[in-house]
DNA sequence: CGTCTATTTGAATGTACTCAAAAGCGGTGG
DNA sequence: CCACCGCTTTTGAGTACATTCAAATAGACG
């Protein structure tokens, strides 16, 4: 079934039970979304908390001038959203765009909020998910303070291999924090000293 | 007492009857140090999630080349730890200093752990904070990919004046990503717009 | 007043950016 | 099958932002 990845996703942190697994289920809904297609747009409010089945997202923000800056991706078994916007109902900060077709489970904030409530250790679950995504978020602000470009690619080559097969060039470089015209360089450099 | 403001903090997120409140203050205990010492040591297991009473901590991570990098600071009524040291009981990557005498309330990892199953509540509680600190770090990567250091030291200024009276400058210019002399240099370039 | 730490200033350098243009790479249709 | 289109990546020249190193100044504290 669509749900079988979320459900052992889950059972990697907290034991369901059948009721809980049951009610779980009843939370929670299927979604597909071609390529391209966004699941949270910047300035409406962010109604779900999706978890990626398959396929392949992108989260940016666009500034003022019109220009992209990634905030991350996420592929099959990975959470995204603009969470801040789906507690505070304010409108999102972000985008969520599909790169690939993309199937997601999507609770809405009333599902969690009856989750949490119905399901006990459904709040530590998301306690734990969110320590995880602080702390590598922390990480990354420090990697990009104390690592010059060069070494960031590799270290995100390095990580996330999946993710630089499946995503344009130009999007890793935004994700990066540099010009894509830049990253282009530093793989030239990377060719030539092998 | 000194937990005063602890409970005020968490009864603005959660309510607390009489009863919780007293298995709250069960488990935490009240610490003081002085400037200069070590709530947090890089490599060490962190022992704490610390509440912030009075005073003033950084987070901080020496790189290879024993440069320091600053993470956050930490004033009165905010929290400060390495969470995933706390967590997973693996050394720590940062080191929290006091800058000021400063006074913390202290929960063990087995405090919390007793915490989140007697106090209902106590669980949503970290996960909304996490929530927000998750939020926050993600728009700060942001904000160093999209905004020049000059921007970003006047917003820095603008969100945390009392950090900025507080804390040497060199000490911002780390949190910033930027070198001491470019954050003199940016100083006097304001002073001269002026 | 002297010492220690923090901040400022200046010159030379480096890292990364912009703009512009060319080359590569799929896919589509004639 | 190839010519063309749109999109991505590469290349190059000139520039801007930020760094390093070194030294001078300013502040804080005993």
């Amino acid at each position: 079934m669509e749900l079988t990845s979320l459900i052992s996703y889950i059972t990697r942190f907290i034991t369901l039970s059948e009721k809980e697994t049951d009610i779980l289920i009843e939370h929670v809904k299927c979604r597909t979304y071609q390529k391209g297609q966004y699941i949270v747009q910047q300035g409406d409010v962010c109604r779900y908390e999706n978890f990626v089945i398959s396929g392949c997202t992108k989260t940016f923000f666009l500034d003022e001038d019109g220009r992209e800056h990634v905030v991350m991706f996420a592929i099959e078994n990975w959470w995204t959203s603009d969470l801040g916007s789906l507690i505070s109902k304010q409108p999102a900060d972000y985008n969520v765009q599909c790169l690939e077709k993309t199937m997601v489970a999507q609770f809405t904030y009333e599902a969690l909020e009856r989750l949490y409530d119905e399901v006990p250790g459904f709040e530590r679950l998301f306690r734990i998910i969110l320590q995880k995504a602080f702390a590598a978020s922390q990480k990354r602000i420090i990697l990009n303070h104390s690592v010059p470009a060069k070494e960031r690619y590799l270290k995100f080559r390095m990580q996330y291999p999946e993710i630089e097969q499946r995503v344009p060039q130009y999007l890793i470089a935004s994700y990066l924090g540099i010009s894509k015209q830049f990253l282009s360089k530093i793989r030239a450099q990377l060719v030539y000293e092998e």
